[in-house]
RNA sequence: UCCCCGGUAGCUCAGUCGGUAGAGCGGGUGACUGUUAAUCACUAGGUCGGCAGUUCGAGCCUGUCCCGGGGAGCCA
């Protein structure tokens, strides 16, 4: 019996083959009165192979009618194509008819908008653009604990579910059994008692605080998984439901942890320069003519490094108009960070020591008592993709800092614990990875680079 | 959530001054001995986002609601 062979394998092959077996699903079909070509894809690479069918060929005049979509089985013979365009093709000596695709299949042998591929986001995949896509996604993924692992960092699979209401990271999603229609009530409230799990649950907004006691314990870790945030953001930087890798390290500072963040994104840009080469090439021509220098420049150059007090004095000297004023003290508008990125200094920039008022709680305490250790790795065209800190590892200091901002000390009892036991500094930080393969690939919204996007008022597939 | 722009054939769009609807692609049928998003000929396909209003007459003007996009805030 003849195994399927890919159609990544045959393109690659470096000899004509007597017989092969091949599956996939027809991109485009050209019929003429003896014979017909047909472009066949099977999702192992960008490109589709040629198969010439003879009208000699049994089911020819079936065979003939198919159109876009339809699925079929080619056994054949793998020869050099006297055709231009491609070196190999496939002279079918049998096809067989999988699935029929009847004329209303939405997808057409030409370049559809990302907002209707967006309504068809169960088919989207079959498109050139999507395919390579979620190919490329499937790669980084890979690269992100090759890197890690390969540096000793530990996968830690923190939890989807968290009983803390204060992860610090934005509006929770909450998980219930209760009835809703029919909500127990204690003096006026929601009685978390009768849930499922006797208290109050959500989904995680961040797996840091877990992954900390791990990085505590294991030394350098990582999460790397799915976070969800219920906040009503509607730009094409935000999702409901997006990826997050976080990595955390022991005996680190925040020089570190700058150090360990653009090494990461270089490397995860290289990798992909190097393993997606064909798919890369389809952004670079079609999604963004400048895609390729603006890769080239972030592998080959160090991020620019700049505290946050000299940012707020470069912009406020720039003699640039801003919409909202520089002032030392709050967060750079996402005009402000456009500016340093994309105008000024035309590379990605880590902009570090933020004033602690604008930021987490569990971020270091500098020696200024202004600010904090945290630091944000700004690119161009997407803002921010990493934001970390060193943690505040002195238990004291963590604990004014959770009192000052009015949270309750018992919610965070085994968090400080970590702190009365061998604590240690230790840094780390948020990496997005949709920002990232946005990055990658020039896409422009976000929701273009997950399978299912999941948005305020959007849950369909 | 706020501001701006848009919604016309399956898809991408045009539609002038308010006078009852157009193209390309896709689909169907036919032609074609090597095509590359093939080509050529013919052909079908529309509640102009919904509702209300102004007008002799609305795709076009007004109101409102729905949907999509861009920007902002929040952040990754």
């Amino acid at each position: 019996m003849l195994e399927r062979t890919k159609i990544i394998g045959l393109l690659n092959s470096g000899q004509a083959q007597e017989s092969v077996l091949l599956k996939g699903w027809i991109r485009t079909l050209r019929e003429s009165k003896d014979f017909s070509f047909i472009e066949l894809n099977d999702g192992s690479c960008l490109s589709n192979i040629q198969i010439i069918v003879d009208s000699v060929v049994d089911n020819y005049k079936e065979i003939a009618k198919l159109s876009t979509g339809a699925a079929i089985s080619v056994t054949g013979e793998l020869v050099e194509s006297p055709g231009k365009g491609q070196k190999w093709e496939v002279r079918a000596t049998a096809v067989e008819i999988l699935g029929v695709s009847p004329d209303d299949f939405p997808l057409q042998k030409k370049r559809h908008t990302d907002e209707y591929l967006r309504t068809i986001a169960h088919l989207r995949p079959r498109s050139n653009k999507y395919g390579a896509i979620f190919r490329i996604r499937s790669k980084l993924s890979f690269a992100i604990h090759k890197f890690l692992q390969e540096r000793d960092f530990q996968w830690i699979h923190t939890p989807i579910i968290t009983g803390s209401d204060c992860e610090g990271a934005g509006e929770m999603f909450n998980v219930t059994t209760l009835d809703l229609d029919n909500i127990p009530k204690k003096a006026g409230a929601v009685d978390y008692e009768q849930d499922f799990f006797g208290k109050q649950a959500s989904l995680t907004v961040s797996g840091q605080l877990s992954v900390e006691t791990f990085c505590l314990s294991l030394g350098n870790v990582y999460t790397f998984g799915p976070t969800f945030r219920a906040e009503n953001s509607n730009t094409s930087r935000h999702m409901s439901e997006f990826w997050m890798i976080e990595p955390e390290m022991a005996f680190a500072d925040l020089k570190d942890d700058m150090a360990l963040g653009q090494e990461f994104v270089q490397y995860l840009i290289k990798y992909t320069l190097e393993e997606c080469a064909e798919d890369l090439e389809l952004f670079a021509k079609f999604v963004d003519k400048n895609l390729m220098s603006t890769l080239e420049n972030i592998i080959n150059n160090d991020f620019i490094r700049f505290s946050y007090t000299d940012a707020v004095d470069l912009l406020q000297k720039s003699g640039q108009k801003f919409e909202y004023p520089v002032v030392w003290g709050s967060d750079l508008q996402s005009e402000h960070e456009r500016f340093l990125t994309e105008k000024h200094f035309k590379q990605p920039v880590i902009v570090y020591d933020y004033p602690k008022d604008i930021k987490a709680f569990y971020m270091r305490l500098n020696d200024d008592e202004k600010t904090v250790a945290a630091m944000d790795i700004l690119v161009p065209a997407i803002g921010e993709i990493i934001g970390g800190s060193q943690r505040e590892e002195r238990y004291d200091m963590l604990q004014k800092r959770i009192n000052d901002m009015n949270f309750d000390e018992a919610d965070y009892w085994w968090y400080l614990d970590t702190r009365k036991y061998g604590t240690v500094p230790h840094a780390g930080f948020g990496l997005g990875f949709e920002r990232l393969l946005m990055l990658v690939t020039g896409i422009t919204n976000i929701r273009d680079v997950i399978p299912f996007p999941r948005t305020p008022k959007h849950l369909e597939f």
